[in-house]
This record gives C-alpha cells, structure tokens and sequence, in this order.
DNA sequence: CAGTGGTCTAGACCACGAC
DNA sequence: TCGTGGTCTAGACCACTGG
C-alpha cells in the first residue's frame, strides 16, 4: 500500500477526533491557517482535507467568523412502510415522520407553504398530467431538534385542489390530507416509491444547511386511487444521517 | 442573484456540453492544461470545475494519458419489490434483477465469489448473531453491457451455509438460493430494506469504476423465516444511474 | 517519451458576520 | 473590526500509461 497524500492522512486524523467522540457535534474545528501553520503545510492542503469530510457530511462548512463546526449525526430512523403499523397511522391522521421522530425521543417541527408549479417532464410522468400543466404543491421544510432536517413537497392534481381547498391552505392539516382525501371520495389503494440519490443542488444545501454536494436521497412516493395517480411526494434525505427502512412481507 | 464563482460557471459549460448530448457517452474532456490557457485562467480552476462534475458522476476521473472521459448515465431501473410479480420471480429463481436488466434491453453478467468473514457490529445486528461471529458470504459483482454495475454481497448464518452447501460454492444455483433454502425447510415469510447513502469508499470506487466521492446506495435486505433472521444481502448502487423502485399496496 | 491527472506550495483579495 | 472561509493565481514535481 503506497502512502496516502497528506490531506487524506490530515482528513484521517481529524475525523478519527469526530468518530471516536473527542470532538461532539457542534466543536469548532481549528482554522485552515492555524492547522496550516502548525502542521508546516500549505493552507490549501488543509482546505482539501477539509472538503473531505465536508462531501462525508462530517462538518459544516460555515463561512464566517464562527468557522467550521462539526455536525450532529445521530441516525434518524425513517419507516418508510411498516407492515404493523399502516392502519394506526394512516386513520390516526398524525404524520407518520412525526411519530418516527417522535419515537426516537428528538422533537419535530415544520413549516409549511403552498403554490401553484408548472409539471415538468418528471411531474407530469408521476402525476399523468401533460407537461406545463398547472399542480398544486405543498412545501414542508421539516426540522428536528430545531436543525433542518428534511425538505417533503407534495404535489396534487389542479382539479383535486380546487375539490379539497385545505390543499392549498398553508395551514396544518389535523387529521392528514391522505384521511381528508378518502373522506372525499380519492382513496387511496396503492403507491409507489421511485427513490435516487445525487449530490444536493445548491438549493437544497442552502435550505437544509449542508455542504454543496453532500449526497441526498430523493424519495418520490405516487399515491394511487383505483382510477388514477392523486399525488405525488418528493422527500429530500441528506445522506449519513438517515436510515430510510421498508418492511415487507413476502 | 450574485454572480457565480468562475468555476461553477465553467462547470455549467461543461455540463450543457454532455447533458445536452453534443458530448456523448466516452467523449474526451479537453486537458486541464489547455482549458486554462484558452479561457486565460487558472489550472487550478478548470481542476475545480471537473471536481465538481466528477462528485455528481458525469465524468471519470483517469489519471493517465487517457484524460477524463464522460461516463455513460443512462438510468437503469430496479424494482425492489414489485407487488404483481413477487411470486413469479422467487418461484422461477432468477434474478430479480437479471429479469430486470433484461426488460431494458440490456446484458447482465456477474461474477460470483465466495469466503466467510467475522461480523461486524451492523452485521451482527443483521443476521442476530454475536460480533465476531463467522458468517458465510457470497461477493457478485454484477455488469450491465460489460462494466461493472453494482456489488452485491448476501451474507448467512454459518450453521445454514453447513446445511446448505451450495452456498459456499461459488458457481450460480440455477433455481435461486431462496428457492434452495425454502426446499430445505427455510421458507423467508418477510423481509425489510434498510437503505444508507454516503459517498462510495476508495475499495467500493475502485471495484465499480467510480471516482472517489460519489454517492452510493447501500441496500441492506434482511429475510427472515418465521423464527429468525436467516440472509441479509448489502447492494450498493452507483448514484445517478439507477433509481430504485417499490410498489405496495395500501 | 511525452501527455495527463494528482498533489503541493506560497502567496493574494474578497465577503460575511460574530464580537 | 477583524477572523474566517471562499476563491483564484502561477507556478512546481511526481506517477502513470498510451503510442
């Protein structure tokens, strides 16, 4: 085995301080001139060390004065289809993400927000709409522990949310729109989870607070009714930090 | 909006040029050397921009005369769990995926390896054994039109794999090893996905051909008999080639 | 052997925001 | 205000490999 180049054995060394718990989430890490120095190597060196365990998701990126801080990578535990408890959640009308969370002992919280899109060529494939049709979306920016966590949008058919108005109300809805939805006719019988993964776009960094590049799963789930697709939702996981588990029965 | 740093905007040229098709699929990028000198910057610039290209899986990243070429991204889908065709495929006892990648109208290969490893923590938690334990394991590595495509390593309990011997001899089971174990009275009545994502380790990178950070999926299937926990098979998927597919039934 | 990417250095100026 | 990361420059030497 050839020697490793000095940022990777830099990177080494500073993330065995993270993984074995000397240095918690939330420690600032010491400055790319002050590493610099004190290890007689060049600043860009330090930065490229450090850009390593920012694409592992490892520490912020920070651009100030507060510098680089290590980040909070506890595991969040997601069911994303738990052959037990469908029944419970879905009539209970809780979000199901909420109970998760919940169940983890961390506290969850969002913020939601609602508009009108055009379908581009992907929408219109989940939906069954032609493209450059009007949807309705409703966007959730989902936090736990007060940190952003997750960004989950929900797009509809324009003529269901023209039926059901609480669509495009950016208010919560307390007992679900999938249970708000049966009660008007659209049950939902089946649906299907397409799921990728990609470096974030700088859009969603900024909103979750994440490195560019930084790996992220995009879950898209189409719900079904008998006749046709109603919705489709577009959840945004950052990696390394989520765990996404699917029960099955076979 | 500011203006973007100089090399994200070259990224962005870079980027029209192969999404846009004028640059296939193996194409030559230009040499960093001469990038920089025609457009009058840095060459550590134009490295900059290919960085960011190489994170997000568009090029390869040669370290010879070669010089960096586009990969070929053509989406490949693979469904997980496929609620109609469950039974016609653990009872045929082909690969689920071989069947997918053939419904694409591409050629699937893989090479089978065997051995036995001592489990690690999440591997104990898998298959409920102690760490340390001896676990048999079967290592695919698995092709799509002759380059590498996805690694795929099931792991079982020892006192199975003596059972069964089959398992440790690494030449295909024609009818299936779920099919194999049912015969041998170990019937899978469900089973669960645990699916990661983070960026791909150098080994992994190296086995698939993939630059080093790109993102993968690790899918953790684990399948269990009425009484245990009897395979847990680890998939990991190259990022931005595949989507993978579940349908379920409400 | 010559072209390529990989690494490393030693500087520079800027924007931002905590203090 | 000043410490911080973000960006950019202009060089250098090396290892590898295709022709």
């Amino acid at each position: 085995m050839a020697e490793q180049p000095l940022y990777v054995q830099l990177a080494d060394e500073l993330r065995q301080n993270i993984s074995s718990g000397e240095w918690g989430p939330g420690h600032k890490l010491p400055p790319e001139r002050e590493l610099a120095e004190d290890r007689k190597i060049s600043r860009n060196t330090v930065i490229k060390a450090y850009d390593l365990l920012l694409h592992e998701g490892l520490i912020t990126s920070g651009n100030t004065r507060a510098g680089r801080r290590v980040r909070d990578r506890r595991t969040l535990y997601v069911y994303a289809s738990k052959t037990e408890q469908v029944d419970r959640r879905i009539t209970s009308g809780v979000d199901a993400w909420v109970t998760d969370v919940a169940e983890q002992n961390r506290s969850a919280g969002q913020v939601i927000d609602v508009g009108v899109v055009n379908a581009d060529e992907d929408l219109a494939d989940w939906l069954q709409v032609p493209v450059g049709e009007p949807v309705a979306v409703r966007r959730r920016l989902r936090s736990v522990d007060g940190l952003p966590d997750n960004l989950c949008d929900t797009y509809y058919p324009m003529d269901l949310a023209r039926e059901i108005p609480e669509i495009l109300n950016p208010a919560d809805v307390q007992q679900g729109v999938i249970a708000l939805m049966a009660e008007r006719g659209y049950r939902q019988v089946r649906y299907e989870d397409r799921l990728r993964w990609s470096p974030a776009t700088p859009d969603e960094a900024a909103k979750l607070g994440l490195g560019p590049g930084i790996a992220v799963l995009r879950q898209i789930r189409i719900g079904h009714t008998e006749e046709r697709p109603v919705k489709a939702t577009v959840t945004i996981w950052p990696g390394d930090t989520h765990e996404l588990r699917y029960e099955m029965s076979a």
